[in-house]
DNA sequence: CCTTGAAGCTACAGTGGCTGTAGATCGTAT
DNA sequence: ATACGATCTACAGCCACTGTAGCTTCAAGG
C-alpha cells in the first residue's frame, strides 16, 4: 500500500485539495496518518472512497446521502433495500426537475416570442411578459 | 395610491417578509417609505415591481440578471435588445441542465437496473456502480 | 383611552458545498 | 544547503435566502 499526498489524491480523482480536507471535516473521509511533519498520507483505500464520493456528487446526490451509501457499504445485509431507495428517490428527484425545467423553458420561449421583432421604441414586451404571470401557461 | 405594509406585500406576491427586506438591501427594491414608528409603506409601484421579481425567480433568473432587467425597465431604448438576450441565455442554459439531468437520470436508472432482484448477502451492486465511473456510458 | 396580540423592526448566525485567502511550515530535488 | 512547490490551519466569502433573539409599533376591541 503506497503513501499518495493529498495532492496526488486530487490529481487521481480531479476533486480539489481544499474539498478533500472539507470532506474530512464533514466526516465523509477517515482521519488520515500524518507524516511527521503533519501532512495528510493516504492509502488506496481512501482513494477509493473519494472516487465514489466523487462519482456520486456528479450524479447529484447531496453529501448527506452519500454519508448514508458509505455507511451502507460496511453493512452489506441491510444494503440493498436501502441504496435502491436513496437511489431511486434520486431519479424521481431528477425527473421532477426535468419536467420543472421543459415548462420553464417552453414558458420563456413563449415570453421571447410575444416580442421578437418588434421594433424599438416602445416597451419590451419580454419585460411585462416577465412581470405577467397570469399569462403563464403552466404553474411554475 | 393605497399603502401597503410589508406583510400585505407578502401575501398579495407569495414573497416572505424576511427576502422582501432581503432584496430591498439588495437593491433590487428601493428604499420605501416609513411611518412614523419606522415600518415600511410600499405603493403599487412597489408591489408590481416585487411581482416582476418574484416571476422572474420562479423562471430561475438569479438576482444579478434579474436587476439587469429592471435597470432595461428604466431605459426603453436600450431594453430590447438586452432583455431578449439575457432571455435567451437562460433559454440556453435550461436546455444545457435538461441534457445533463436527463443523462444523469439514464445513468441512474442502469446503475439500479444492474443489481434490481439481486439476494441480500452479496454486496449491493448499485454501490460498486457508483463507485466505477468506468461504467458510465456518457460523462457527466 | 387602554390593553392586547399580531406584525414589524434590526442585526446577526446558519444553510450547502464548496472556494479563496493569508501566513506559516514541510518535503524533496539539486 | 537551498530553493521552490506542496501542504498546513483557520477563517472569510459565495448565493439566495431562512431562522433567531429581543425588541417596538400598529390596529382593533372593550
Amino acid at each position: 500500500m503506497q503513501a499518495h499526498s493529498i495532492g496526488a489524491l486530487s490529481r487521481r480523482t480531479g476533486v480539489k485539495v481544499t474539498t478533500i480536507r472539507y470532506y474530512e471535516g464533514r466526516g465523509l473521509l477517515p482521519d488520515p496518518g500524518r507524516t511527521d511533519g503533519g501532512q495528510r498520507r493516504y492509502g488506496d483505500a481512501e482513494l477509493d472512497r473519494l472516487s465514489f464520493i466523487a462519482h456520486a456528487r456528479q450524479l447529484g446526490f447531496d453529501l448527506d446521502a452519500i454519508a448514508e451509501l458509505i455507511a451502507l457499504q460496511e453493512t452489506p445485509h441491510a444494503a440493498h433495500g436501502n441504496a435502491h431507495r436513496i437511489a431511486k428517490d434520486r431519479i424521481v428527484e431528477i425527473r421532477d426537475r426535468i419536467a420543472r425545467l421543459q415548462r420553464l423553458e417552453s414558458e420563456l420561449v413563449r415570453v421571447v416570442k410575444t416580442c421578437d421583432g418588434q421594433s424599438d421604441g416602445q416597451p419590451c414586451r419580454v419585460l411585462q411578459a416577465l412581470a405577467d404571470h397570469q399569462a403563464c401557461e403552466g404553474e411554475h
